[in-house]
DNA sequence: TGTATCTTGTGAAAACTTTCACGTGAAAGT
DNA sequence: ACTTTCACGTGAAAGTTTTCACAAGATACA
């Protein structure tokens, strides 16, 4: 299963996305056709994709979608719940750890820290926000395993430092800033200017763009 | 210009970022390199990107910093300020309404919107909530070029379509759905639950993951 | 059993992106 | 003026991702 590329990881999210929605109308098989055309790509993208981790489908029938739901949510770790904790508790930090979503999807956000008095001790439903000095105990206790960074520019690094060396190795940065983490330890980042940017760009520039935004399946039927 | 990579692009906006606080700084001139090193990518990359919108490098030299930067901000259309409206107040269209780095780099939140009568009304720092019903007039009267969609999966097809007819051309959505809009309307998303998930498989699949994940500049000296 | 139809899985081709490597122009110092 | 050094701009090469196209397995039905 070697050389999976970031797009393939993405589109199996879609897939599973898709498989959930699928199922939950009772839907019983899908081909790969029915799959693309509902995440956006095409159908020989989506057997290549599948192709990486395995045989899924039986030929000249599709996929049975509850296997292939049960397949790819282990091939992506989400026949488990993961421990999330988020630390930054400004508009974004609360928005983020209050998103409901997360927990849907086995995101089990534990706990939230800020270094400001003013913040730390507020309640937002279950969640307390806790004292950033207090991470490294909070991290063992809890089995903390991601770590949503949403403070401001300056802190980021430092703070993906300590969480660094609390032994977690997934980072989702939403900080402007290009965090520098050891080999081994996934960092994903988002980054909202630039997407912004981007759209800046495309209106700026509309001959040089008439690719990649749209979302429509461009598969010919 | 044609062409150019939505990857190139956004390596631009980091250029922008990266020359911006070299200006700060007092900077003269930066090489392609030094420009790479700080964005983390490759000079010969740098050099690339730049070849699709012409020359703007001293040979032996390297570039101006203001002048580069103001090449840049021209291509991106970031030499201008544009009108934002947010749709959906709930906690992420809030924090993304006030995100003060928005209004920074010229994109103008002028207005919010919501259908829940509890919200419509509420004032945030000088925005108030308006009623989406409101939301032809108002984009008129604000001149609103880009829609930032913070909607839930239900509503956001439905606003887009509305905001699509409105006459905007360029949306970024954060709910989580795959939106279908016209050729030349320029759609960016942000998923946040997908992100989670390749975290997970990177965790799950260490040995698929070498690639791409962490942050430093991989150039030789 | 045979035929027709369907759709997978996959090598090969095409398209796209990144990296390499070098010719070239510009500046600086002797 | 000449030489040396520097670093851009850019074709060509290498690498990656997507698309094509088809052999082959599976089902249905006569």
């Amino acid at each position: 299963m070697r050389n999976v590329s970031q797009s393939t990881v993405r589109r199996l999210s879609v897939y599973v996305r898709v498989l959930e929605d699928l199922e939950r109308r009772g839907g019983e098989t899908v081909s790969s056709r029915g799959l693309a055309d509902r995440a956006g790509t095409t159908s020989a993208q989506v057997r290549k994709d599948l192709s990486y981790f395995g045989s899924f489908g039986k030929r000249g029938l599709g996929y049975s979608v509850p296997e292939l739901l049960k397949s790819l949510r282990a091939i992506l770790g989400l026949d488990r719940a993961w421990g999330v904790a988020v630390v930054g508790a400004g508009r974004i930090g609360q928005a983020l750890a209050r998103y409901p979503d997360f927990a849907n999807k086995g995101f089990d956000v534990r706990a939230v820290f800020d270094n400001d008095p003013q913040k730390i001790g507020q309640r937002w439903d279950d969640l307390e926000v806790l004292d950033v000095g207090d991470l490294p105990q909070v991290f063992r206790e809890r089995q903390i395993e991601i770590v949503i960074l949403a403070t401001g520019a300056e802190s980021a690094q430092s703070v993906a430092n300590q969480v660094v060396a609390c032994g977690v190795r997934a980072i989702l940065n939403f900080a402007p800033v290009k965090l520098q983490v050891p080999a081994g330890v996934g960092l994903n980042n988002v980054n909202m200017v630039p997407e912004l940017e981007s759209l800046s760009f495309a209106l700026t520039n509309p001959q040089a763009t008439a690719r990649g935004v749209s979302g429509a399946s461009q598969e010919p039927s």
